[in-house]
DNA sequence: CAACAAGCTGCGGGTTTACGCAAGACGGCG
DNA sequence: CGCCGTCTTGCGTAAACCCGCAGCTTGTTG
Protein backbone atom coordinates (compact mmCIF):
# COMPACT_ATOMS: atom_id res chain seq x y z
CA UNK A 1 0.00 0.00 0.00
CA UNK A 2 0.66 3.42 -1.07
CA UNK A 3 0.02 6.80 0.65
CA UNK A 4 0.85 9.99 -1.09
CA UNK A 5 1.22 12.98 1.10
CA UNK A 6 0.44 16.68 -0.78
CA UNK A 7 1.32 19.47 1.81
CA UNK A 8 2.64 22.82 1.69
CA UNK A 9 4.78 23.26 4.77
CA UNK A 10 7.63 21.11 5.51
CA UNK A 11 7.03 20.54 9.63
CA UNK A 12 3.58 19.21 8.86
CA UNK A 13 4.62 16.95 5.91
CA UNK A 14 6.77 15.12 8.19
CA UNK A 15 4.19 15.47 11.18
CA UNK A 16 2.14 13.85 8.39
CA UNK A 17 4.57 11.37 7.44
CA UNK A 18 5.02 9.70 11.23
CA UNK A 19 1.48 9.56 11.49
CA UNK A 20 0.84 7.62 8.10
CA UNK A 21 3.62 5.60 9.39
CA UNK A 22 2.07 4.93 12.78
CA UNK A 23 -1.61 4.50 11.60
CA UNK A 24 -0.97 2.25 8.72
CA UNK A 25 1.60 -0.86 9.45
CA UNK A 26 0.23 -2.15 5.78
CA UNK A 27 1.41 1.18 4.05
CA UNK A 28 5.33 0.66 3.07
CA UNK A 29 5.69 3.78 0.68
CA UNK A 30 5.27 7.07 1.46
CA UNK A 31 5.74 9.62 -1.21
CA UNK A 32 6.03 13.30 -0.42
CA UNK A 33 4.73 16.44 -2.68
CA UNK A 34 4.91 20.04 -1.82
CA UNK A 35 2.51 21.64 -3.52
CA UNK A 36 -0.97 20.89 -5.99
CA UNK A 37 0.80 20.74 -8.97
CA UNK A 38 3.45 18.07 -8.01
CA UNK A 39 0.98 16.03 -6.01
CA UNK A 40 -1.05 15.76 -9.16
CA UNK A 41 1.88 14.90 -11.21
CA UNK A 42 2.81 11.96 -8.61
CA UNK A 43 -0.76 10.81 -8.43
CA UNK A 44 -0.87 10.11 -12.12
CA UNK A 45 2.87 8.46 -12.24
CA UNK A 46 2.34 6.35 -9.11
CA UNK A 47 -1.61 5.98 -9.93
CA UNK A 48 -1.92 7.02 -6.09
CA UNK A 49 -5.37 5.44 -4.62
CA UNK A 50 -4.58 6.79 -1.06
CA UNK A 51 -3.90 10.26 -0.84
CA UNK A 52 -3.68 13.05 2.20
CA UNK A 53 -3.99 16.61 1.09
CA UNK A 54 -3.62 19.64 2.60
CA UNK A 55 -6.07 22.50 1.04
CA UNK A 56 -4.06 26.05 1.30
CA UNK A 57 -1.16 25.93 -1.06
CA UNK A 58 0.52 28.52 -2.87
CA UNK A 59 0.63 26.78 -6.11
CA UNK A 60 -2.12 25.18 -7.04
CA UNK A 61 -4.63 24.64 -4.22
CA UNK A 62 -5.69 21.12 -3.09
CA UNK A 63 -9.27 21.40 -4.25
CA UNK A 64 -8.03 22.08 -7.88
CA UNK A 65 -5.60 19.06 -7.51
CA UNK A 66 -8.01 17.10 -5.91
CA UNK A 67 -10.84 17.71 -8.67
CA UNK A 68 -8.57 16.54 -11.63
CA UNK A 69 -7.30 13.58 -9.68
CA UNK A 70 -10.61 12.50 -9.08
CA UNK A 71 -11.20 13.21 -12.95
CA UNK A 72 -8.79 10.53 -14.25
CA UNK A 73 -9.74 8.22 -11.25
CA UNK A 74 -12.20 8.86 -9.29
CA UNK A 75 -11.96 5.74 -6.74
CA UNK A 76 -9.26 7.49 -5.21
CA UNK A 77 -9.54 8.14 -1.61
CA UNK A 78 -7.99 11.75 -0.42
CA UNK A 79 -8.23 12.90 3.28
CA UNK A 80 -8.49 16.57 3.29
CA UNK A 81 -6.09 17.71 6.09
CA UNK A 82 -6.70 21.65 6.78
CA UNK A 83 -6.35 24.21 8.96
CA UNK A 84 -9.82 25.58 8.47
CA UNK A 85 -13.28 24.96 8.08
CA UNK A 86 -14.65 27.77 5.98
CA UNK A 87 -17.75 27.26 4.30
CA UNK A 88 -15.90 28.27 1.28
CA UNK A 89 -14.13 25.17 1.65
CA UNK A 90 -16.60 22.84 2.58
CA UNK A 91 -18.68 23.57 -0.32
CA UNK A 92 -15.84 23.58 -2.67
CA UNK A 93 -14.97 20.13 -1.61
CA UNK A 94 -18.15 19.00 -1.63
CA UNK A 95 -18.89 20.14 -5.25
CA UNK A 96 -16.37 18.00 -6.65
CA UNK A 97 -16.46 14.62 -4.56
CA UNK A 98 -17.52 11.79 -6.99
CA UNK A 99 -20.84 9.95 -6.22
CA UNK A 100 -19.60 7.16 -4.01
CA UNK A 101 -16.14 7.76 -3.58
CA UNK A 102 -14.69 7.48 0.14
CA UNK A 103 -13.04 10.76 1.07
CA UNK A 104 -12.74 12.82 4.47
CA UNK A 105 -11.65 16.04 6.12
CA UNK A 106 -9.82 16.49 9.50
CA UNK A 107 -8.91 20.24 10.52
CA UNK A 108 -5.55 20.12 11.90
CA UNK A 109 -6.13 21.46 15.24
CA UNK A 110 -7.40 17.54 15.82
CA UNK A 111 -5.97 15.09 17.85
CA UNK A 112 -2.92 12.46 16.67
CA UNK A 113 -5.72 9.77 17.70
CA UNK A 114 -8.17 11.23 15.29
CA UNK A 115 -5.77 11.67 12.33
CA UNK A 116 -4.84 8.29 13.16
CA UNK A 117 -8.48 6.95 13.26
CA UNK A 118 -9.46 8.94 9.96
CA UNK A 119 -6.80 7.15 7.98
CA UNK A 120 -7.60 3.78 9.42
CA UNK A 121 -11.29 4.41 8.53
CA UNK A 122 -10.37 6.13 5.03
CA UNK A 123 -8.09 4.19 3.66
CA UNK A 124 -9.14 0.54 5.03
CA UNK A 125 -11.97 0.70 5.86
CA UNK A 126 -13.56 3.28 3.08
CA UNK A 127 -15.26 5.09 5.43
CA UNK A 128 -16.09 8.85 4.81
CA UNK A 129 -15.17 10.31 8.01
CA UNK A 130 -15.91 14.10 7.88
CA UNK A 131 -15.06 16.67 11.03
CA UNK A 132 -17.84 17.24 13.38
CA UNK A 133 -17.29 20.66 12.89
CA UNK A 134 -17.12 20.63 9.12
CA UNK A 135 -20.15 18.29 9.01
CA UNK A 136 -22.14 20.96 10.79
CA UNK A 137 -21.70 23.03 8.08
CA UNK A 138 -21.85 20.80 5.55
CA UNK A 139 -25.75 20.06 6.83
CA UNK A 140 -26.32 23.63 7.38
CA UNK A 141 -25.54 24.41 3.51
CA UNK A 142 -27.36 21.76 2.23
CA UNK A 143 -29.94 21.36 4.69
CA UNK A 144 -31.59 24.62 2.95
CA UNK A 145 -32.86 26.29 6.40
CA UNK A 146 -30.19 29.25 6.59
CA UNK A 147 -28.03 27.81 4.14
CA UNK A 148 -27.84 29.24 0.96
CA UNK A 149 -29.10 27.24 -2.32
CA UNK A 150 -26.76 26.80 -5.35
CA UNK A 151 -28.40 29.80 -7.38
CA UNK A 152 -27.81 32.12 -4.29
CA UNK A 153 -24.03 30.95 -3.99
CA UNK A 154 -23.27 31.46 -7.86
CA UNK A 155 -25.10 35.09 -7.70
CA UNK A 156 -22.60 35.64 -5.05
CA UNK A 157 -19.54 34.50 -6.21
CA UNK A 158 -21.02 36.68 -10.02
CA UNK A 159 -20.78 39.94 -8.09
CA UNK A 160 -17.79 39.21 -5.58
CA UNK A 161 -16.08 38.67 -9.21
CA UNK A 162 -17.50 42.12 -10.03
CA UNK A 163 -19.60 41.69 -12.61
CA UNK A 164 -22.73 44.00 -13.67
CA UNK A 165 -26.24 42.51 -13.77
CA UNK A 166 -25.85 42.75 -17.10
CA UNK A 167 -22.95 40.42 -17.58
CA UNK A 168 -24.40 37.94 -15.43
CA UNK A 169 -27.30 37.87 -16.85
CA UNK A 170 -25.86 36.82 -19.83
CA UNK A 171 -23.45 34.04 -18.21
CA UNK A 172 -26.03 32.65 -16.43
CA UNK A 173 -28.93 32.98 -19.28
CA UNK A 174 -31.19 34.67 -17.07
CA UNK A 175 -32.95 38.04 -17.57
CA UNK A 176 -31.89 40.80 -15.84
CA UNK A 177 -34.71 41.38 -13.57
CA UNK A 178 -34.19 37.44 -12.63
CA UNK A 179 -30.79 38.65 -11.50
CA UNK A 180 -31.75 41.27 -9.46
CA UNK A 181 -34.59 39.36 -8.11
CA UNK A 182 -31.41 36.49 -6.95
CA UNK A 183 -29.79 39.65 -5.76
CA UNK A 184 -32.25 40.21 -3.61
CA UNK A 185 -32.33 37.26 -2.00
CA UNK A 186 -29.15 37.38 -1.47
CA UNK A 187 -29.02 40.44 0.62
CA UNK A 188 -31.49 39.28 2.22
CA UNK A 189 -29.92 36.00 3.31
CA UNK A 190 -26.54 37.90 4.31
CA UNK A 191 -29.08 40.42 5.97
CA UNK A 192 -27.51 43.90 4.83
CA UNK A 193 -29.45 46.73 3.63
CA UNK A 194 -29.31 50.15 4.02
CA UNK A 195 -29.40 51.20 7.26
CA UNK A 196 -31.69 54.22 5.94
CA UNK A 197 -33.78 53.78 8.89
CA UNK A 198 -33.32 56.81 10.60
CA UNK A 199 -34.47 60.30 9.47
CA UNK A 200 -31.57 61.20 7.89
CA UNK A 201 -29.23 59.47 5.58
CA UNK A 202 -26.55 58.49 7.78
CA UNK A 203 -24.44 55.06 7.57
CA UNK A 204 -25.45 54.08 4.06
CA UNK A 205 -24.06 50.73 2.20
CA UNK A 206 -23.65 49.83 -1.13
CA UNK A 207 -25.53 46.58 -0.92
CA UNK A 208 -23.44 45.04 -3.27
CA UNK A 209 -20.43 45.51 -1.68
CA UNK A 210 -21.21 45.20 1.14
CA UNK A 211 -22.49 41.56 0.37
CA UNK A 212 -19.43 40.60 -0.78
CA UNK A 213 -17.53 41.70 2.51
CA UNK A 214 -19.92 40.07 4.67
CA UNK A 215 -19.44 36.89 2.95
CA UNK A 216 -16.04 37.12 3.39
CA UNK A 217 -16.20 37.96 7.21
CA UNK A 218 -18.49 34.74 7.48
CA UNK A 219 -16.16 32.68 5.56
CA UNK A 220 -18.76 31.73 2.99
CA UNK A 221 -15.75 32.89 0.19
CA UNK A 222 -12.30 33.25 0.62
CA UNK A 223 -9.40 33.79 -1.32
CA UNK A 224 -9.08 30.05 -2.76
CA UNK A 225 -12.47 30.54 -3.67
CA UNK A 226 -12.15 33.63 -5.38
CA UNK A 227 -9.10 32.50 -7.23
CA UNK A 228 -11.08 29.60 -8.66
CA UNK A 229 -13.94 31.78 -9.77
CA UNK A 230 -11.93 34.16 -11.61
CA UNK A 231 -9.88 31.13 -13.63
CA UNK A 232 -13.51 29.98 -14.66
CA UNK A 233 -14.42 33.65 -15.53
CA UNK A 234 -11.44 34.00 -17.42
CA UNK A 235 -12.35 30.44 -19.21
CA UNK A 236 -15.96 31.74 -20.22
CA UNK A 237 -14.92 35.00 -21.12
CA UNK A 238 -12.41 33.42 -23.63
CA UNK A 239 -15.07 31.17 -25.19
CA UNK A 240 -16.63 34.36 -25.37
CA UNK B 1 16.42 37.01 28.50
CA UNK B 2 13.16 35.64 28.08
CA UNK B 3 11.38 35.45 24.60
CA UNK B 4 8.06 35.00 24.34
CA UNK B 5 6.47 32.76 20.97
CA UNK B 6 2.99 33.67 19.86
CA UNK B 7 2.13 31.19 17.69
CA UNK B 8 -1.29 28.99 16.83
CA UNK B 9 0.31 26.26 15.38
CA UNK B 10 1.77 23.32 17.97
CA UNK B 11 4.10 22.23 15.31
CA UNK B 12 5.21 25.78 14.67
CA UNK B 13 5.75 26.42 18.04
CA UNK B 14 7.86 23.85 19.09
CA UNK B 15 10.15 24.43 15.94
CA UNK B 16 10.43 27.87 17.07
CA UNK B 17 10.96 26.80 20.44
CA UNK B 18 13.74 24.96 19.43
CA UNK B 19 15.40 27.56 17.03
CA UNK B 20 15.21 30.37 20.02
CA UNK B 21 17.02 27.68 22.02
CA UNK B 22 19.28 26.98 19.29
CA UNK B 23 20.26 30.30 18.47
CA UNK B 24 20.29 32.08 21.68
CA UNK B 25 21.92 30.59 24.48
CA UNK B 26 21.71 33.35 26.24
CA UNK B 27 18.28 32.88 26.30
CA UNK B 28 16.84 31.22 29.69
CA UNK B 29 13.16 31.31 29.69
CA UNK B 30 10.71 30.72 26.64
CA UNK B 31 7.55 30.87 27.22
CA UNK B 32 4.77 30.16 24.63
CA UNK B 33 1.25 31.67 23.82
CA UNK B 34 -1.39 29.94 21.10
CA UNK B 35 -2.84 32.93 19.79
CA UNK B 36 -2.82 36.80 20.72
CA UNK B 37 -5.38 37.43 22.84
CA UNK B 38 -3.03 35.32 25.24
CA UNK B 39 0.19 36.92 23.69
CA UNK B 40 -1.07 40.22 24.48
CA UNK B 41 -1.27 39.27 28.20
CA UNK B 42 1.57 37.19 28.94
CA UNK B 43 3.77 40.04 26.91
CA UNK B 44 2.11 42.39 29.71
CA UNK B 45 2.69 40.28 32.71
CA UNK B 46 6.05 39.23 32.11
CA UNK B 47 7.01 42.23 30.45
CA UNK B 48 8.57 40.80 27.60
CA UNK B 49 11.30 42.68 25.48
CA UNK B 50 11.86 39.80 22.81
CA UNK B 51 8.38 38.13 21.06
CA UNK B 52 8.46 35.84 17.89
CA UNK B 53 4.84 36.16 16.43
CA UNK B 54 2.65 34.71 13.94
CA UNK B 55 0.63 37.05 11.78
CA UNK B 56 -2.30 34.84 11.18
CA UNK B 57 -4.02 33.45 13.74
CA UNK B 58 -7.50 32.35 14.85
CA UNK B 59 -8.56 34.48 18.24
CA UNK B 60 -6.16 37.93 17.97
CA UNK B 61 -4.09 38.04 14.39
CA UNK B 62 -0.43 39.58 14.98
CA UNK B 63 -0.99 42.36 13.89
CA UNK B 64 -3.26 43.66 16.36
CA UNK B 65 -1.68 41.82 19.15
CA UNK B 66 1.69 43.51 18.15
CA UNK B 67 0.06 47.36 18.43
CA UNK B 68 -0.99 46.79 22.04
CA UNK B 69 1.98 45.41 22.77
CA UNK B 70 4.12 48.18 21.16
CA UNK B 71 1.50 50.98 22.27
CA UNK B 72 2.35 49.90 25.88
CA UNK B 73 5.95 49.03 25.23
CA UNK B 74 6.93 50.54 22.21
CA UNK B 75 11.15 49.25 22.62
CA UNK B 76 9.68 45.79 22.38
CA UNK B 77 11.69 44.12 20.00
CA UNK B 78 9.13 41.53 17.88
CA UNK B 79 9.99 39.16 14.95
CA UNK B 80 7.41 38.81 12.38
CA UNK B 81 7.03 35.07 11.52
CA UNK B 82 4.71 34.65 8.60
CA UNK B 83 3.82 32.61 5.96
CA UNK B 84 2.96 35.30 3.65
CA UNK B 85 3.98 38.03 2.56
CA UNK B 86 0.97 39.72 1.24
CA UNK B 87 1.13 43.11 0.76
CA UNK B 88 -2.10 43.80 3.01
CA UNK B 89 0.26 42.09 5.83
CA UNK B 90 3.14 44.31 5.03
CA UNK B 91 1.38 47.52 5.19
CA UNK B 92 -0.42 46.28 8.38
CA UNK B 93 2.98 45.87 9.70
CA UNK B 94 4.89 49.11 8.81
CA UNK B 95 1.80 51.04 10.26
CA UNK B 96 2.29 49.85 13.63
CA UNK B 97 5.94 50.28 14.12
CA UNK B 98 7.29 52.66 16.53
CA UNK B 99 10.18 54.77 15.12
CA UNK B 100 13.35 52.89 16.05
CA UNK B 101 11.92 50.13 16.87
CA UNK B 102 13.66 46.56 16.22
CA UNK B 103 11.95 44.31 13.92
CA UNK B 104 12.00 41.71 11.60
CA UNK B 105 9.64 39.85 9.38
CA UNK B 106 10.96 36.20 7.80
CA UNK B 107 9.03 33.98 6.43
CA UNK B 108 8.03 31.01 7.26
CA UNK B 109 9.68 29.20 3.73
CA UNK B 110 13.50 30.77 4.74
CA UNK B 111 16.03 28.23 6.23
CA UNK B 112 16.78 27.59 10.06
CA UNK B 113 20.07 29.62 9.11
CA UNK B 114 18.37 32.80 7.96
CA UNK B 115 15.97 32.41 11.52
CA UNK B 116 18.59 32.38 13.35
CA UNK B 117 20.13 35.05 11.93
CA UNK B 118 17.25 36.92 12.10
CA UNK B 119 16.64 35.71 15.76
CA UNK B 120 19.98 37.13 17.04
CA UNK B 121 20.15 40.57 14.77
CA UNK B 122 16.97 41.54 16.18
CA UNK B 123 17.12 40.59 20.06
CA UNK B 124 20.86 40.97 20.32
CA UNK B 125 22.42 43.03 18.08
CA UNK B 126 18.55 45.28 17.68
CA UNK B 127 18.79 45.72 13.86
CA UNK B 128 15.97 45.38 11.81
CA UNK B 129 15.79 41.95 9.84
CA UNK B 130 13.64 42.48 6.95
CA UNK B 131 13.04 39.41 4.29
CA UNK B 132 14.26 40.38 1.08
CA UNK B 133 10.19 39.07 -0.63
CA UNK B 134 8.84 41.45 1.87
CA UNK B 135 11.49 44.14 1.18
CA UNK B 136 10.62 44.62 -2.01
CA UNK B 137 6.99 45.01 -1.82
CA UNK B 138 7.72 47.36 1.45
CA UNK B 139 9.54 50.00 -1.19
CA UNK B 140 7.43 49.45 -3.88
CA UNK B 141 4.25 50.19 -1.64
CA UNK B 142 5.98 53.25 0.16
CA UNK B 143 7.68 54.84 -3.09
CA UNK B 144 4.89 55.55 -5.02
CA UNK B 145 6.11 54.13 -8.23
CA UNK B 146 3.27 51.64 -9.12
CA UNK B 147 2.54 51.84 -5.33
CA UNK B 148 -0.48 52.84 -3.57
CA UNK B 149 -0.80 55.88 -1.80
CA UNK B 150 -2.28 56.20 1.57
CA UNK B 151 -5.28 57.91 0.47
CA UNK B 152 -5.78 55.04 -2.05
CA UNK B 153 -5.55 52.47 0.06
CA UNK B 154 -7.77 53.89 2.44
CA UNK B 155 -10.60 54.74 -0.20
CA UNK B 156 -9.74 51.03 -1.75
CA UNK B 157 -10.74 49.72 2.15
CA UNK B 158 -13.73 52.13 1.94
CA UNK B 159 -15.29 49.91 -0.85
CA UNK B 160 -14.38 46.53 0.20
CA UNK B 161 -16.25 47.23 3.62
CA UNK B 162 -19.06 48.42 0.82
CA UNK B 163 -19.88 52.02 2.30
CA UNK B 164 -21.51 54.06 -0.22
CA UNK B 165 -19.82 57.04 -1.67
CA UNK B 166 -21.87 59.69 0.93
CA UNK B 167 -20.95 57.80 3.63
CA UNK B 168 -17.27 57.80 3.06
CA UNK B 169 -16.56 61.44 2.37
CA UNK B 170 -18.42 61.89 5.61
CA UNK B 171 -16.36 59.51 6.96
CA UNK B 172 -13.18 61.21 5.71
CA UNK B 173 -14.61 64.70 5.81
CA UNK B 174 -14.00 64.95 1.77
CA UNK B 175 -16.96 65.83 -0.57
CA UNK B 176 -18.87 63.61 -2.62
CA UNK B 177 -16.91 64.31 -5.78
CA UNK B 178 -13.39 63.84 -4.08
CA UNK B 179 -14.01 60.42 -3.14
CA UNK B 180 -15.40 59.97 -6.53
CA UNK B 181 -12.09 61.41 -7.85
CA UNK B 182 -10.06 58.84 -5.23
CA UNK B 183 -12.03 56.51 -6.99
CA UNK B 184 -11.13 56.88 -10.55
CA UNK B 185 -7.18 57.15 -9.68
CA UNK B 186 -7.93 53.63 -7.67
CA UNK B 187 -9.70 52.29 -10.44
CA UNK B 188 -6.96 53.62 -12.80
CA UNK B 189 -4.03 51.98 -10.81
CA UNK B 190 -5.63 48.68 -10.26
CA UNK B 191 -6.49 48.49 -13.82
CA UNK B 192 -10.36 47.96 -13.78
CA UNK B 193 -12.14 49.13 -16.72
CA UNK B 194 -15.12 48.53 -18.30
CA UNK B 195 -13.85 46.11 -21.41
CA UNK B 196 -16.73 48.94 -23.13
CA UNK B 197 -14.29 48.98 -25.74
CA UNK B 198 -16.39 46.55 -28.43
CA UNK B 199 -18.86 47.37 -30.45
CA UNK B 200 -21.96 45.78 -28.38
CA UNK B 201 -21.77 45.60 -24.54
CA UNK B 202 -19.91 42.50 -23.72
CA UNK B 203 -17.84 41.72 -20.62
CA UNK B 204 -18.77 44.75 -18.31
CA UNK B 205 -17.84 44.90 -15.08
CA UNK B 206 -18.73 47.23 -11.74
CA UNK B 207 -15.78 49.04 -11.60
CA UNK B 208 -16.34 49.37 -7.85
CA UNK B 209 -17.16 45.53 -7.14
CA UNK B 210 -14.36 44.33 -9.42
CA UNK B 211 -11.35 46.77 -7.61
CA UNK B 212 -12.17 44.86 -4.61
CA UNK B 213 -11.82 41.15 -6.22
CA UNK B 214 -8.40 42.75 -8.24
CA UNK B 215 -7.08 44.03 -4.99
CA UNK B 216 -7.71 40.66 -3.34
CA UNK B 217 -6.50 38.51 -5.80
CA UNK B 218 -3.39 40.87 -5.89
CA UNK B 219 -3.25 40.51 -1.90
CA UNK B 220 -3.22 44.31 -1.41
CA UNK B 221 -6.35 43.13 0.62
CA UNK B 222 -6.53 39.75 2.42
CA UNK B 223 -9.30 38.63 5.64
CA UNK B 224 -7.17 40.12 7.93
CA UNK B 225 -7.51 43.29 6.81
CA UNK B 226 -10.54 43.30 6.17
CA UNK B 227 -11.41 42.12 9.48
CA UNK B 228 -9.54 44.91 10.78
CA UNK B 229 -11.40 47.19 8.46
CA UNK B 230 -14.52 45.91 9.77
CA UNK B 231 -13.97 46.54 13.76
CA UNK B 232 -12.62 49.87 12.84
CA UNK B 233 -15.71 50.95 10.90
CA UNK B 234 -18.25 49.52 13.71
CA UNK B 235 -16.05 51.89 16.26
CA UNK B 236 -17.21 54.67 13.98
CA UNK B 237 -20.17 53.67 12.95
CA UNK B 238 -20.98 53.39 17.49
CA UNK B 239 -19.08 56.95 17.58
CA UNK B 240 -21.78 58.43 15.46
C1' DC C 1 -58.08 19.14 -12.07
C1' DA C 2 -57.97 23.16 -9.33
C1' DA C 3 -55.02 25.54 -6.13
C1' DC C 4 -50.77 27.18 -4.69
C1' DA C 5 -45.93 28.22 -3.99
C1' DA C 6 -41.66 29.38 -6.41
C1' DG C 7 -39.20 31.28 -9.94
C1' DC C 8 -38.78 34.10 -14.39
C1' DT C 9 -39.74 38.33 -16.80
C1' DG C 10 -41.22 43.24 -18.30
C1' DC C 11 -42.32 48.01 -16.74
C1' DG C 12 -41.33 52.06 -14.22
C1' DG C 13 -39.08 55.18 -11.22
C1' DG C 14 -36.05 56.87 -7.45
C1' DT C 15 -30.93 56.52 -6.16
C1' DT C 16 -26.27 55.85 -6.73
C1' DT C 17 -22.07 55.56 -9.75
C1' DA C 18 -18.77 56.88 -13.24
C1' DC C 19 -16.78 60.54 -15.24
C1' DG C 20 -15.98 64.92 -18.40
C1' DC C 21 -15.51 69.93 -17.73
C1' DA C 22 -13.92 73.73 -15.23
C1' DA C 23 -13.19 76.80 -11.42
C1' DG C 24 -10.65 77.60 -6.95
C1' DA C 25 -6.91 76.39 -3.21
C1' DC C 26 -2.35 75.32 -1.81
C1' DG C 27 2.72 74.49 -1.99
C1' DG C 28 7.10 74.58 -4.35
C1' DC C 29 10.35 76.91 -7.50
C1' DG C 30 12.88 79.88 -10.60
C1' DC D 1 5.92 87.42 -7.41
C1' DG D 2 4.03 84.57 -11.29
C1' DC D 3 3.91 79.85 -13.17
C1' DC D 4 2.74 75.06 -12.53
C1' DG D 5 1.31 70.66 -10.78
C1' DT D 6 -1.64 68.39 -7.46
C1' DC D 7 -5.83 68.15 -4.88
C1' DT D 8 -10.52 69.59 -3.95
C1' DT D 9 -15.11 70.85 -5.17
C1' DG D 10 -19.48 71.86 -7.97
C1' DC D 11 -22.43 70.94 -12.06
C1' DG D 12 -24.40 67.87 -15.19
C1' DT D 13 -25.39 63.45 -17.71
C1' DA D 14 -25.69 58.75 -19.02
C1' DA D 15 -25.59 54.39 -17.24
C1' DA D 16 -26.16 51.02 -13.59
C1' DC D 17 -28.49 49.56 -9.46
C1' DC D 18 -32.34 48.67 -6.06
C1' DC D 19 -36.84 47.35 -5.86
C1' DG D 20 -42.29 47.48 -5.91
C1' DC D 21 -46.04 45.80 -8.95
C1' DA D 22 -47.98 42.44 -11.80
C1' DG D 23 -48.51 38.98 -15.38
C1' DC D 24 -46.58 34.00 -16.73
C1' DT D 25 -44.68 29.50 -16.55
C1' DT D 26 -43.72 25.50 -13.76
C1' DG D 27 -43.70 21.70 -10.50
C1' DT D 28 -46.23 20.14 -6.44
C1' DT D 29 -50.17 18.73 -3.74
C1' DG D 30 -54.83 17.69 -2.08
Amino acid sequence: MKVLIVEDDPLHRSYLHEAVNAALPECDTVIEAENGTVGEKLARDHKSAHIVMDLQMASRNGIEAARTIWKERPETRILFWSNYSDEAYVRGVSRIVPDGAAYGYVLKSASDERLKLALRSIFIESQCVIDREVRGLQQKSLGQTNGFTDSEYEILVDIALGLTDRAIAKRRGLSLRSVQNRLQQLYDKLDVYQTAGDDHEDGRFNLRARAVTVAFLRKLLNYSALERAEAELQEWLDGK
